[in-house]
RNA sequence: GACCCCUUCGUCUAGUGGCCUAGGACUCCAGGUUUUCAUCCUGGCAACACGGGUUCGAACCCCGUAGGGGUCGCCA
């Protein structure tokens, strides 16, 4: 295990606690639930996850519920479905900040006694009183794991809200109070909080909470270099996950991002992570999302599935699509896109032609590749030829394939485009002889003489 | 505007004073895999934001400048 690099809030550097070797790591995900998951708090969740496993310790969630409004039983849902599809797990039970108003109004009351907070009709939009938290007129730093230490001076800092004049906690109060019961030791979070730190270490000193250590997160901005906003649509863990993206390649992609094990790895297994993450080596500006770079990282993962497991996935895309294959058939396909699939939305496109005859053509394919001179005739002698083989193998279609561009005095480039898009209307795919050899000569000749009649008709 | 923070190839990054004529990955380009597309392999293009210091020596330390971001709610 890594040296403790991290000080206490406060602890003159150099000094050990009493029994901090064997304090007990706690991380937690506090998202509040908004329907939609988005991959920049997803990365957060990550690794909280990955560093409370590399220090053995326990990773929390608690649902800050607490704006009714946005807060439904369905955002909930949405929540844990994402954590659950990207593997991460959470000790214990979910906390659900709802349930804590009494506990969160007690403390505002404390702190209201102890001189520490004030009540104040402030106008605006509320009305009546407010209980606000009065700053201690000092200044504040703190060691971040990430960007190293931080200060803001007391002038800089105004005295804040914790509780509404409608009697209702206010997020500051609450998360502080939340952390402390459930003993969180590092808070790790995204960016947008530094200044919030600030506030919440004051808050900890004057409960005589612990301050727990704090990690904050560069943000993930979008290709343009720009926050992430509703407009771009497509950062939330769901999207990924309708885009084809497998699990454990964004997991493996957004441990990246921002991070690095210090070596030249990348593709790396869920346990190497937990291995070799740390703080320390966390980035501390911002990092784009490539998807170009996620869907190859994809490519890996898929290639790497076990069988099985890739065929079950066909399986499901293709019923998503109304297809219900015959097995044998279907499995026989699926080995021949194995290593060309990037993503599970990949597969149907690139299979569908295998079952129903119905499939569309690529019209550029038809225009450069199909409707040239001689086509017509190629294709009637690959078919002539195809119907005579004895038997419609990988190997004789091979040979017949050769044997006729060779005394044809033609080019590969010549015949095999043409041959598959006839059968397939795509212009790319698995490798023609066993791609012919699986469809099989039914379909084959089928196929030929319906793209003649089609599309090359004089 | 105030306060904090950030700045290595297009992108993710390695690099913590000499090993850096800056390494890897994605993308792109070229060639190869007995001449289809893709995969795969090999090679190539491509960066220390700028200006001053400090030092025998700076991507690495200091100071400025520029650009970018975060926060400034009785949202979380």
């Amino acid at each position: 295990m890594e040296r403790e690099t991290w000080q206490n809030h406060g602890a003159p550097s150099g000094t050990r606690h009493a029994g901090e070797w064997k304090m007990k790591v706690r991380t937690r995900f506090a998202p509040s639930p908004t329907g939609h998951v988005h991959i920049g708090n997803m990365r957060a969740a990550i690794y909280n996850w990955l560093f409370a496993r590399h220090h053995g310790g326990e990773f929390l969630l608690r649902v800050e519920d607490t704006d009714r409004e946005r807060s439904t039983p369905e955002a909930i849902r949405t929540l844990l479905e994402a954590m659950d599809w990207l593997g991460l797990g959470f000790d214990g039970e979910a906390l659900y900040q709802s349930t804590r108003m009494e506990a969160h109004l007690a403390a505002a009351e404390t702190l209201l006694e102890k001189g520490l907070a004030y009540k104040e009709d402030k106008g605006g939009t509320g009305q009546g009183e407010c209980v606000v938290f009065r700053m201690p007129g000092k200044d504040v730093s703190f060691d971040d794991g990430i960007k190293g230490t931080l200060s803001k001076a007391a002038a800089n800092m105004q005295d804040f809200v914790i509780v509404r004049s409608n009697g209702t906690p206010v997020f500051h109060l609450a998360n502080v109070l939340d952390d402390i019961e459930q003993e969180v030791t590092h808070v790790i979070r995204g960016d947008d909080h530094v200044e919030n730190t600030f506030r919440h270490i004051a808050l900890y000193e004057a409960l005589g909470a612990e301050v727990p250590k704090f990690a904050h997160l560069p943000m993930i901005v979008n290709a343009q270099g720009k926050p992430y906003s509703k407009r771009d649509g497509d950062a939330f863990v769901g999207d990924f996950r309708e885009k084809g993206f497998l699990p454990e390649a964004l997991f493996n992609y957004l441990a990246l991002l921002g991070w690095s094990p210090g070596d030249d790895r990348e593709v790396m297994a869920r346990e190497e992570l937990v291995e070799v993450f740390t703080l320390e080596r966390c980035q501390s500006s911002p990092a784009q999302v490539d998807l170009r770079k996620l869907t190859w990282m994809n490519g890996e993962y898929m290639q790497k599935l076990p069988a099985v497991e890739f065929e079950a996935i066909c399986f499901h895309a293709l019923g998503k699509e109304g297809i219900d294959p015959e097995p044998e058939y279907a499995q026989r396909v699926f080995a021949l896109v194995r290593d060309r699939v990037k993503t599970v939305a990949d597969i149907a496109p690139m299979v569908g032609f295998f079952f129903s005859g119905d499939f569309s053509y690529d019209e550029k394919a038809v225009e450069k590749k199909l409707r040239k001179e001689g086509v017509r005739g190629i294709l009637q002698q690959v078919k002539a030829l195809f119907e005579a083989l004895p038997a419609f193998d990988e190997a004789d279609i091979d040979r017949t394939l050769h044997g006729f561009v060779e005394q044809a005095g033609l080019g590969f480039g010549a015949v095999m485009p043409p041959v598959r898009i006839a059968v397939s209307g795509q212009q790319s795919g698995p490798d023609l002889a066993p791609l012919l050899s699986v469809l099989g000569r039914r379909q084959v000749l089928e196929r030929i003489d319906r793209t003649i009649g089609a599309y090359l008709q004089d």
